[in-house]
Order: C-alpha cells, then structure tokens, then sequence
DNA sequence: GTCGTTTCTTGTCATTTGGCAAATGGGATC
DNA sequence: GATCCCATTTGCCAAATGACAAGAAACGAC
C-alpha cells in the first residue's frame, strides 16, 4: 500500500502536533485503500457507517422524507473524512446512503479498527478529535446558513465555495441540498444569471 | 465541592464503559461548580468558548446576521454538556453569544484543563468524544429537519421535544431558531392551535 | 399603581416558494 | 436518424412566508 498521501494527509489535518515516523506508519495498518467506481455506494441505509479518508473525487449523501422525495444531505469534495457520525461512532443503522459522484480513491476503516488505533498510536485521537470538530463546524455553519440565508444566497454560496459540484450533480439533487424544489432552483438560477 | 451530580452524570453519559471511582473524583478536580443567574452570560461574542456540564437551567445561544437581527441558534436544556464547538477545540474567538434563560447549576471548564484531564485520566476521553458525537448528532437533524421539514412541521416538533422553553423564551426567539420571522410563528401557532 | 418598553398579534400587501403539467433539451441506445 | 428517458425550464396558480405598520397585551422600572 502506498501510505505517503495518508500520513500527508494526516499532517496536514494536525499540523500543530507532531507525529513521529512510526507512529504514522503504524496507523496506516489499520486503513486498507478503498476505490469506488462513479455510481458506487459507499454506505447504504441500513448499513452501519465505515470512515473514510477521501483523496480524490465527490460523494453524494442523500435520504428519504415521508413522502418518499430523494433528499440531499451533503456533498463531499476531496479532503475529507466522511463518515455519518451516529451510525459510526453510536453504531445505529445508518440512514443515509452515500454514493460516489466521480471515481473517488481514498483509505478506508472501520469502527473497531479505530478504536484499535486510537489505543496503539494515541496521538491519532488527536486527528480523531481534530476531524469530527471540522465536519461539527461545517454542519453548524450549514444550519446557520439554512436559518438566514434566502434560498439564493445560499445558492450563490455553494457556487463559491463548490463550484465543482455543479459539474458531477444534477441541479434537482443541487436543490434539496440548498433546501428548495428543483423548479424553484431553476428560478433563482434564472434571476441570479441576470446579475 | 460536591462531586456527586458531576460523576453521576458522567456515568450516566457512558454507561457501557466503567470508569473506576479514583478517576472520577481525579476527574472531578478538573471541574469547578459554576452557577448563572437568569440574564447572565456563560459565553461573549469575541471571547473563547469554555466547556459547562449544565444539569439544571436553560440556555439560549444567538449571534447576528447581517441586518444586525439577533439570531437564536440553539436552546440548551438542563443535562447537556454546553460549548461553542469551533471556539472551544479550534481557539477561536466566538460568533455567539450563550446567555441564561433561568437561573443555571453546573460544573465548568475551559480547554486547557480538559486537555490536562484527557492526559491524566484517559478513560475521560470517552466521555469527550461522546458529548461531541451527541451534539454533533443534533446539530445534523436540526438541518436536516430545516430541508424537509415545513415551519408547522418544526414547531410542532419543537413543542413535542422541548416544550418547556416556551416557558422561558420570548416567541421571537423561538421563531429565529425555527427560521421564520416572529410574525409568522404567530400565524403559525394560530393556525396550529385549531387542530 | 403608572409609565414606558417590549412582546405578541393582526391586517394588508409583496415576494418567495411549491405543486402540477407541459414544453424543451440532451444524452443514451438501437 | 429515430426513439426513449430523464433533467431542466417555463407557465399558471396556490400556499407559505416576509415586510411593515398598528394595536393589544404583558412586563418591568419607578
């Protein structure tokens, strides 16, 4: 296995903290590499959540509302660990599904081999930590987003911070994403192309 | 100090993992009691986040967007562990503010302390990742109930989850946590009470 | 209690968004 | 190319929500 992007990737998400050498490499016994093809599920409903260290490509997570509507709860780009946190850490069946956007390339685990590492290279918790307070944080901001933002702020937000998404996702998974239906969408993107 | 609520709460919020009583007491020495008068702010805008183990009273923690209208984004009730995640574990100064609905008891703590504590006693890391996940938890079906759920739909939810905030939280409050504006929540509530 | 402030409700009207159906367009398959 | 399927756009109308203002009610300070 090649474990430089890895331990790269590790650094980088704690650069304050200083992992040795060894600890680094140990820690990539307990990740095996994961590719998934366009169209693959890297969780499905039901299931329970792995946690993944995404290099390359995007991930979809999406869910069903009571009537049956697909709904999207997130776009993942690369650079990023994805997991659903309840399914993974308090080992519910998960309800969402996430599926791969693009090829993605990444290292995969599970929940018990965490736990494995987190006792053999204890300075990993501190990536663990690190990594569920970033995705914490991009969910609040979401949610704040969602409260006092109109439906095209937000639309122009995803555009700055993930335009790339517009090229992998169809504009209908776009719009339950931002909160809307996909003719209202349609709308604002008409209005907002007018600015 | 009295220890006795603190280390029932921690027991109570990782039941499946032992902690022996040593640690818990050690663990207690990290803590202080810390009580809010109704009115009094447990965080400021601009100030870092510490960490409080709530067991009686209620919170609300707001900010303002960018008309300068207050925005509730969060009620804490009793028996939750309170902290703005971005300034407590990444250092930065506060976007909200966290004031007392009523008069609060529980025990404090800011960073450096739980850190000296996840050192000292590491079973305590347990209970640290589990708050996180918890509120994370939350914080994802909050957003998720915005996306899907209609204004009806959330206050209903709101009144079936954490009906006592009505007690304690002024309507408009309640309608910028719902994401709606005060004038709506009332014609909300109207249309609700004849059902 | 009185006064003044804040909160809550209501009315009116504008804007946003949704629901539905039809038209358009693009891509895949044969 | 013809056909089919799905995504997207558009039109029409309804429902939800917002903005603003006025009045009623609740609350706090004195």
């Amino acid at each position: 296995m090649n474990t430089a992007p890895l331990i790269h990737f590790i650094k980088e998400t704690i650069p304050h903290f200083n992992i040795d050498m060894q600890s680094l490499e140990k820690t990539a016994e307990y990740f095996e590499e994961l590719e998934l093809e366009k169209g693959e599920f890297l969780l499905k409903q039901g299931k329970r959540s792995g946690y993944f260290i995404m290099l390359e490509g995007y991930l979809r997570a999406y869910t069903f509302n009571e009537v049956g509507d697909e709904i999207t709860t997130y776009f993942y780009p690369s650079n990023r660990v994805v997991f659903e946190v309840a399914s993974f850490f308090q080992g519910l069946p998960a309800e969402e599904n996430i599926i791969a956007l693009t090829k993605c390339k990444g290292y995969y685990t599970n929940f018990e081999k965490l736990n494995g590492l987190f006792h053999s290279v204890p300075e990993f918790r501190e990536f663990g930590r690190a990594v569920l307070v970033k995705e914490f944080v991009a969910y609040k901001q979401r949610t704040l987003s969602m409260i006092n933002k109109t439906a095209e702020e937000r639309y122009a937000l995803l555009i700055q911070t993930n335009r790339d998404i517009f090229q992998y996702a169809p504009l209908k998974h776009i719009a339950s994403y931002l909160g809307i239906t996909d003719t209202s969408l349609s709308r604002v993107r008409r209005e907002f192309s007018t600015k």
